[in-house]
DNA sequence: TTTGCACAGTTGTTTAAACAATCATTTAAT
DNA sequence: ATTAAATGATTGTTTAAACAACTGTGCAAA
């Protein structure tokens, strides 16, 4: 019990979001620096929206894994920032399709260069085939936990 | 480059906070359904506390790795809630000494038993020399990039 | 055609994190 | 002994997540 506990504790603090914090700070921290004002979580919807433009919002939500009255305000902050814009659909007025704006689309390649940088610094001396165990296991427990 | 990007996206996905918001919701959902009143960011300081009950709070913050405000803001909420008081240290009065009270101390044997199960769950289907190579990649990841 | 259900999105409320600024107390330097 | 710096904690503000409750639109069964 004494070495279960002492799992417990060293999994979840890792897992207890102290990586992904610190991951997402820096990040957050390196855009800045270059001037670039999105947080990390604008930056993985626009990293959607530059891969396919013009999505819903729920589809949106698939591919972050977040809930529609988060997506609702994260599009806000994007739409008063000036990133994004919200324009309904035509065929169906339920849902609004999301459009990058000039300077949304223009932050594609500062963005992916300065992501680029902090993921270098996050995984050094991380080999490799480590690094696919890892992503391997996290998948899992993804898996295992989600709903 | 395709390649790198590919990786990018992965990574960072993974990282960021979608494996460990999965897990923190299902440790939340589990405190709730057993009627355990508890948020997962409350129940890191439990652990904490249960290991070693009256220390400050910067030695709650140093090991959740969480700042300052968001402590006196969690010890706030745990204070209305009875799980913990502070009291105030009589050898340095800057510093609060952070106590379990009786219904936060009597939390610890069922709330083990529910952190227990839930990463019994997140783990299905992963071996302990995976297990050990992922948490050591998040280790190094987290040395990296903790400021 | 209407009734009901499903779906997209929004609003309200609570908890939490990041960061800057501040206050009080202690410790160190002179 | 006094001043300056360091330390522990708090407050204010913004962004975000979870969950419940709600609005509006589309669709299908009766």
């Amino acid at each position: 019990m004494g070495q279960f506990k002492f799992d417990i504790q060293l999994i979840f603090a890792i897992l207890n979001g102290k990586v992904s914090t610190a991951i997402n700070r820096k990040l957050h921290r390196n855009f800045r620096q270059e001037g670039i004002d999105i947080s990390p979580e604008q930056w993985t919807i626009l990293l959607s929206l530059w891969e396919k433009d013009g999505i819903t919002q729920q589809d949106l939500c698939n591919a972050t894994f977040k809930d529609k009255p988060s997506m609702t305000r994260l599009i806000d902050n994007m739409e008063r920032q000036h990133l994004v814009v919200r324009i309904s659909d035509k065929k169906d007025r339920r849902t609004n399709l999301i459009h990058l704006t000039k300077t949304g689309r223009e932050l594609e390649g500062k963005a992916f260069v300065i992501a680029n940088q902090t993921l270098k610094e996050a995984l050094q001396d991380v080999s490799l085939e480590e690094l696919k165990i890892a992503q391997e296991v996290l998948r899992k427990i993804f898996t295992n936990t989600k709903d």
